[in-house]
RNA sequence: GGGGCCAUAGCUCAGUUGGGAGAGCGCAACACUGGCAGUGUUGAGGUCGUCGGUUCGAUCCCGUCUGGCUCCA
């Protein structure tokens, strides 16, 4: 290892002290960045790791996935050319491979992804002459050290790389499957070329196509993917009318490439962030593979969490816990023995906080969300601990019952590697099959019920885009541009059928930003539609209808109208949505961020990060200023402007709301109280909105509270309802309304203190009675028995008594009977000493038989009933004789 | 979206053929001690998460809802 280590620090010019001079990560990406901005490429941000629009991508995983709508040609930007450093986490989803990060040389959760795009402007000769010339020009590689690879139809660009480039054909391989790239089964796709880097002979691989390719001295460093065709339904592909350019080089690979070491782990970045780890936990070695593991995984955990997401137990909440929790473990055993993870994020800050600013501002929340993480599994690891003692204790044999392993991890959370780690330490062995099977059944339980929701976006393909006039207007007219029906294209929809109509232009709002679609009617001249929902996809609406009368053909012109009570409603509540967002980020900080929200015709939902609940003092608060806002009545106004200004204007953009270049910036509230953006449908005065209400206030996930609330009308007459209920109450407590507080509470303290006498005076009772009744026992062989009933006992006092009447009678079998209504309740009690030979349980069971009930207990105490009235006093009068049988 | 587990005193938790609500810590009062600290005694504190069912009887069995933990997708 260290000889090898040796050989690769020589570097790119043969010898180490290159290493020292190389360019540091950070200069890289921003050498990458400027130069392609002097090529003309707009420097756009890294968009957010949280896909908005995306159900399909768990995480940002690719440059390219923020401009995907602009390569399939459903929006347009202001620009055609752009470049990024793109932030992407690679865990859970299809390719996971969450246990092999830190192990490898390349793998990662987070990673930066380097791409220059062009959308439709230039296409193969000048992406390759960029790439060339960065990387040997800007970068100072060695040209004879790049090997090139190119598809084996793409004969354009291997005679620009040979010709143009001057590269020798000898170091250009061409190949199929692994030079061509697609989005999906369907869409745009094309041919790519690929530049590797060769690290020399004396490393063990072969160039790209040959035998040990997958070996290490050949290093792919840049994919420059050529988008040029469609692939349509049946495979076919056609070209594209503008060709466009998608490419991506790993920030770790080429940062280790130029400073000469073999594992993206060496490089400066990662070097700082183990050095800072092995420091924290004492660590003196600092090839520890843990410590990688931990680097990498803070730079992901720290980056998911400056983008929203916290950990919690389902989808990216979930994937988040597990990295943290595999980081965590990971410094337990370096010996870890107190919270870590989380002290490290100011060591990250500082080294990605300048090109990263959210990670900045983000800095404390990401402290605080890793802290608790910590101490809640710390918690988990406890519990189960307690949990396989216990198991441990009672083992037979030298196995873990693959049941046992599996419940642990399952129900508990307990680590099967931590399992098999104090297994180990015992002699134990774990029944890895046993626990596979479990996990394979659970794994198939939750597959079978997944959801099967048509996604419009995979199925068919509608260009063009549907204009929408619902701003301003609630009718309109448009053209039938195409039809669907469960899922397919149709050209025809007759009356009873149900499908989806999209037309050229259209007042239905879509569903998006948590508000719901529009509800209405769609006519033609002889056909008319109920619409049930209207939703969005590929830049177009889609009135989903049921066909009420005549048919719908393509083509057809339709009158639109939306239902304007169910639209003025929406508005109302997803108006106040806004001012409620702002109003929670004034009471309870900075951050709040809209986790989700749901907005329709009844109510408002309202999802946000915040890690306790929300105090009843605080939503009163919150109400009061949204309630403010809404009496100061003032205009809402609506701009169009590029994203750049709105952010200056301070816009919070919404989640799960898809931008294009052109934003709608909405402001709300006097004084720019609220300003989002925001595509969804408003009231024109926030007097509109009348009245808020917040009803109920609740948890969603770790880390995620939802508030709920009504506007209006139905505000008003929630609230007129509970002054009413006050009302009424008052008139029970015979108090004032205000005053039924005060008299409740009073009530409720004489409540208590009237059951404390009670339960004195029942004490009281079952002392003298038990005194009394003594006198009226027999003796059967020298056993005192005792069978009496009681006025007005319950069960309680009939127990009192029975203790009493023990007490008093020495060696004694006692049935005491208490009648309620119809039914009577039973106790019988033996004192210790005569329970060998009379059992208090027989005696229930006899003379609870004997009154129509059952009965049971333990030897010296017992319970029971029956509802036999009548038939009382003769089974009381049949005890002692019973006792005698029993001693016979 | 689909499973599993949990909810008992202020806190941490015990509590099985369904039959009388417990421990430790904390709290209060009193006593001992020169002070601090401590020790001892006594006491307060519980609709056993919610609502419903089964049962003579439910903290316990069954179901609903709420909250938390956890795994899978």
């Amino acid at each position: 290892m260290t000889l090898t280590r040796a050989v690769w620090a020589q570097g790119i010019h043969g010898h180490g002290a290159k290493r020292e001079l190389a360019m540091k990560t950070a200069e890289i990406r921003e050498a990458f960045l400027s130069y392609f901005e002097q090529q003309g490429h707009t420097r756009v941000g890294s968009s957010s790791l949280v896909p908005h629009d995306d159900p399909t991508l768990l995480f940002t995983n690719a440059g390219m996935n923020q401009f995907k709508e602009t390569f399939l040609g459903l929006e347009t930007r202001a620009y055609l050319r752009a470049c990024t450093s793109q932030k992407c986490v690679r865990a859970g989803g299809k390719h996971n491979d969450l246990e092999n990060v830190g192990y490898t040389a390349r793998h990662h959760t987070f990673f930066e992804m380097l791409g220059n795009f062009s959308f439709g402007d230039y296409f193969k000769r000048e992406a390759i002459n960029f790439a060339w010339t960065f990387l040997t020009e800007v970068l100072k590689l060695p040209k004879e050290r790049l090997w090139i690879t190119v598809h084996t139809s793409d004969d354009e660009a291997a005679a620009i790389w040979i010709d143009e480039i001057g590269i020798d054909p000898s170091c250009l391989s061409r190949l199929d499957e692994d030079n061509f790239w697609q989005m999906g089964d369907t869409g745009p796709c094309g041919p790519s070329s690929e530049i590797f880097y060769d690290h020399g002979a004396h490393v063990p691989g072969g160039p790209p196509g040959s035998a040990d390719d997958d070996l290490d001295r050949y290093i792919e460093i840049w994919n420059l993917v050529f988008m040029q065709f469609n692939r349509d339904g049946a495979g076919e592909l056609h070209p594209l009318p503008a060709p466009s350019v998608d490419t991506g080089m790993g920030l770790e690979r080429i940062a280790a490439v130029l400073q000469g070491v073999h594992s993206n782990y060496e490089i400066d970045l990662f070097q700082t962030l183990i050095k800072a780890t092995a420091s924290a936990l004492a660590v003196a070695d600092l090839e520890e593979k843990s410590l990688r593991v931990i680097a990498d995984h803070l730079r992901s955990c720290a980056f998911l969490i400056a983008d929203g997401v916290m950990p919690s137990n389902e989808g990216r909440g979930y994937v988040l816990r597990r990295i943290i929790r595999r980081a965590v473990r990971h410094g337990n055993k370096l010996g870890a023995t107190q919270p870590f993870f989380a002290t490290l994020v100011p060591v990250l800050v500082a080294e990605m906080g300048a090109a990263y600013p959210d990670l900045q501002a983000s800095e404390s929340a990401i402290v605080k969300a890793l802290r608790a993480e910590e101490d809640q599994f710390a918690r988990t690891l406890d519990n189960g601990m307690a949990i396989l003692e216990e198991a441990l204790s009672s083992l037979e044999g030298a196995v873990l019952p693959g049941e046992l392993v599996f419940r642990l991890y399952d129900t508990y959370g307990f680590p099967v590697d931590l399992t098999n780690d104090i297994a180990r330490e015992r002699n134990l062995t774990l029944d890895v099959e046993g626990y596979d099977e479990a996990m394979a059944q659970q794994r198939k339980r939750s597959q079978e019920s997944g959801s099967f929701k048509v996604d419009y976006n995979e199925s068919v393909t509608i260009p063009g885009e549907t204009q929408f006039t619902g701003y301003d207007s609630t009718e309109g007219s448009g053209t039938i541009l195409a039809l669907l029906a469960e899922g397919e294209m149709t050209q025809s929809l007759a009356a009873g059928e149900q499908g989806v109509v999209v037309l050229n232009s259209t007042p239905f709002y879509g569903e998006s930003g948590g508000q719901v679609g529009d509800c209405g009617l769609l006519q033609g001249d002889s056909s008319r539609a109920d619409v049930t929902d209207t939703t969005k996809a590929q830049g177009h609406h889609f009135h989903h209808v049921q066909v009420t009368a005549g048919s719908l053909s393509v083509g057809d012109v339709l009158t639109s109208t939306v239902d304007n009570a169910l639209r003025e409603r929406i508005r109302l509540n997803h108006s106040a949505t806004h001012l409620l967002h702002e109003a929670l980020r004034r009471v309870l900080g900075n951050h709040v961020v809209q986790k989700g929200s749901l907005v329709d015709s009844e109510r408002l939902r309202f999802d946000f990060s915040h890690g306790e609940a929300v105090s009843a003092a605080q939503i009163e608060e919150i109400t009061h200023i949204v309630n403010e806002q809404i009496r100061g009545n003032s205009a809402t106004t609506t701009q169009l402007m590029d994203m750049d200004s709105a952010v200056a204007a301070g816009a919070t953009a919404l989640f799960g709301e898809k931008y294009g270049d052109e934003v709608r910036v909405l402001s709300m509230g006097s004084q720019g109280f609220s300003v989002e953006l925001c595509g969804g449908t408003h009231v024109d005065r926030t007097g509109d909105i009348g009245l808020l209400l917040v009803t109920g206030e609740s948890g969603v996930a770790a880390g995620v509270r939802r508030i709920e609330a009504i506007t209006g009308k139905a505000a008003l007459e929630q609230s007129l309802a509970s002054s009413q209920r006050v009302v009424d109450v008052a008139e029970v407590l015979k108090a004032t309304p205000n005053a039924v507080v005060e008299k409740a509470s009073v009530l409720r303290s004489e409540v208590r203190e009237l059951e404390k006498e009670v339960a004195r005076l029942k004490q009281k009772l079952a002392t003298s009675s038990g005194g009394d009744l003594t006198q009226s026992a027999v003796e059967i062989g020298g056993i005192k028995v005792l069978a009496t009933q009681i006025e007005g006992a319950d069960v309680a006092t009939l127990r009192e008594t029975l203790d009493q009447c023990k007490n008093k009678l020495g060696t004694a079998v006692v049935l005491l009977a208490a009648v309620e209504g119809d039914k009577i309740s039973l106790v019988a009690g033996v004192t210790k000493d005569a329970t060998d030979k009379v059992r208090a349980g027989d005696a229930i069971k006899e003379f609870a038989g004997r009154l129509g009930g059952k009965g049971g207990g333990r030897p010296d105490m017992a319970q029971g009933g029956g509802t036999d009235v009548a038939a009382l006093p003769a089974a009381l009068a049949a005890v002692p004789d019973w006792v005698a049988s029993q001693l016979a």
